[in-house]
DNA sequence: ACTATGTCCTGCGAGC
DNA sequence: TGCTCGCAGGACATAG
């Protein structure tokens, strides 16, 4: 067993702690911050930020930390939202509006705790909130990186769009125009945030694969009937992951304590060697734009 | 302007 | 059993 081939199974790992919740995903990508934000919306808007503690590894803060501190501390959390792979907390306060936003990265958690919980190791950000509780940013990989937005020089608050359009509700027409003349493989602009925001490496598998393109594909080179087939997977596969809470490798826990199980759905990805569902041939695993990447030698063409 | 590749970072699993 | 080593990934920097 390889390991990408953990992402098949259910890990059985015990509960959160009865005064945490953890917002947590592996590979978090569309779905999962998805999920993630709604959580945390229905967990903590509403509230109000006291203070602002950021640890010393500079790696996680994109923005420099005083200025997160600032920016973060008297205001009202309006709502908890998605953006591309973006958690984006809406501030209000009787100054202007403000953002804090939050990328997970690869192994970037975020929880809603009790004051009093142990803290875990590699907690790089815990925000205290009005009721007690506290959101605490936790990433042993620093991949995550935490920033805000403030109004500009003119006055005009600062709202973060993310890197390129949204898959999910992205016309045809424009989605079209994002691969025209790139030569890049499919899967390679599949992955840029600046054309789709949000497709990772999974869903990027599961779309190819759905809609019969091979990843090694010049992204100019596909037939309109192609993007079609392409624009309509990717938007149905992230919505199917959204409806199941996402895909789960470790300790993925949602609002209600449950676990996403778009797992179970993934048909190429990390299933290497694995027959496909539709037509019994192995499943092969190459590198594109170094990122493992898995599709059906018989369906994708 | 676009594309390809290397880098960051830790935990996990394979293999000795 | 216990160790070392290689690999996994998203975003960004850098080079071509």
């Amino acid at each position: 067993m390889t390991f990408n081939d953990n992402v098949t199974r259910i890990a059985l790992q015990s509960l959160p702690q009865p005064d945490a919740i953890v917002f947590s995903a592996s590979v978090p990508e569309l779905p999962e911050v998805e999920t993630i934000a709604n959580g945390l919306d229905r967990r903590v808007a509403g509230d109000h930020i006291d203070s602002v503690w950021l640890g010393s590894k500079p790696e996680p803060l994109k923005s420099p930390a005083k200025e997160i501190a600032k920016t973060l501390e008297g205001t009202r959390i309006e709502k908890v939202r998605r953006v591309g792979k973006h958690i984006v907390f809406d501030l209000a306060s009787g100054k202007q509006p403000a953002q804090w936003i939050v990328h997970l990265g690869m192994s970037g958690r975020l929880l809603v705790t009790e004051a009093s919980a142990d803290i875990a190791p590699h907690t790089h950000a815990i925000v205290k909130l009005s009721s007690g509780r506290e959101v605490r940013f936790v990433d042993p990989r620093r991949f995550g990186r935490l920033s805000v937005t403030r109004a500009d020089k003119n006055g005009k608050p600062a709202g973060f769009t993310g890197p390129g359009s949204e898959p999910l509700g992205i016309d045809f027409d424009l989605f079209v125009s994002l691969f025209r003349k790139r030569k890049t493989p499919i899967k390679a602009a599949l992955l840029n945030q600046k054309l789709l925001h949000g497709v990772g490496n999974i869903y990027a598998d599961e779309s190819l694969y759905r809609a019969g393109i091979r990843p090694r594909r010049r992204a100019g080179q596909l037939t309109r009937d192609e993007l079609k087939r392409l624009h309509y997977a990717v938007q149905t596969v992230l919505q199917e992951a959204i409806a199941l809470g996402g895909s789960s490798v470790s300790d993925y826990v949602d609002a209600s304590g449950e676990e996403g199980f778009f797992q179970l759905q993934h048909r190429v990805y990390g299933r290497t060697n694995a027959y496909c569902y539709v037509c019994n041939t192995p499943i092969k695993r190459i590198v594109v734009a170094g990122r493992g990447t898995h599709y059906c030698p018989k369906c994708q063409k």
